[in-house]
DNA sequence: CCTACCGATCGGTAGG
DNA sequence: CCTACCGATCGGTAGG
């Protein structure tokens, strides 16, 4: 019989990416079986088929949702008129924040991107070369007006998003320190260091 | 027929277990089948079961070795006359120089030790919990001399080992940057930030 | 080191 | 949304 998916399903099919980004997060993409995933909505495996197409849709899905909203918010600050230094800080709040609010989703779309089915995976790659770039240029601008050290601007940029990125290992530790904290302390650590 | 596994048989299973760290590497522990693994060896796939035991055996053998070095470096640290900020920088080039030189081990040990079978899994995190809270010490020991600045030692730690785990996504990019212009501005911007 | 082959599990479909 | 079931692929073994 075939597949019929009406527009009221919408909420279904949102229980099934979300329980879809925690178990790929805590499982990997490969590891984690429909079956598994079928457990974790309440419904047999097939049943999931009535609300998505594939197991790698839902892959896609999660992994274009938080590669939008990180562009969508890069161009919101690469228009504002702060200074390189301003522009640093509010992305690396910004990505502290995702890491925060959208952990299971930022996680997969981190690491299991290299699941992507074509064309998506390349789509993927491009997308985030081209954030890549965006975020280079913005620190290149920093080091041209003396407001940056003279770094090279690729190691920074890889330096940052990496140290935000870690914030994946924070969870049970997290009791200890308040997210404004964290937040101010690491921003602290990437533009003025820890030496004093 | 028995498995039999001279000592002589040595270096094909160091052939393997390089073999498998590229492939784990690529496709991820899962995804890799151990037919992709006999292909890139040279061999059919059960012929590789003459030398090793168990596809599991490889990840253990690749996770542990990384795990070894890393705790004996940090133990010749530790004993060394160095000031925090001495130890502290020489942490961040050994972790810099195994990203480079040992690259493939490395990622398999970060990224997919999750699917070690126990007890290995427990005695993995039991290692690395261990090795981060030495680390955190020695930064809050730089924060009480008044040698760090003021921030949370654990948020500082974090913020390190993730900056330089992310020099996983060098590789292609490496044409433009030296080992020593790379790990020299690194240091700096984990130590004395970027801002000027 | 190979050929032949196993039981288990996978993503997904048929049909209702 | 379910039961029943498929073809493919997996890690690993038997036997030589």
């Amino acid at each position: 019989m075939a597949k019929i998916k009406p527009a009221k399903n919408a909420s279904k099919k949102e229980v099934i990416l979300k329980s879809a980004a925690v178990l790929f997060r805590a499982r990997g993409f490969n590891a984690a079986s429909m079956r598994e995933l079928a457990e974790a909505v309440g419904v047999e495996a097939p049943s999931l088929y009535n609300h998505i197409g594939s197991k790698s849709e839902l892959l896609h899905i999660i992994c274009f949702k938080i590669a939008n909203e990180f562009t969508g918010q890069l161009a919101e600050i690469e228009n504002s008129p702060l200074d390189t230094i301003g522009k640093t800080e509010n992305l690396i709040r910004f990505h502290i924040n995702m890491m925060l609010n959208q952990a299971d989703e930022v996680f997969v779309a981190n690491h299991e991107w290299k699941y992507l089915a074509e064309p998506f995976l390349s789509n993927f790659l491009n997308q985030r070369r081209s954030y890549e770039k965006r975020l280079v240029s913005i620190i290149e601008e920093g080091v041209q007006k003396k407001e940056l050290k003279g770094i090279n601007p690729y190691v920074a940029v890889l330096t940052i998003l990496s140290a935000v990125r870690g914030l994946e290992f924070l969870q049970r530790h997290k009791k200890n320190i308040s997210a404004t904290e964290l937040e101010n302390d690491m921003v602290t650590h990437l533009l003025k260091g820890i030496a004093k």
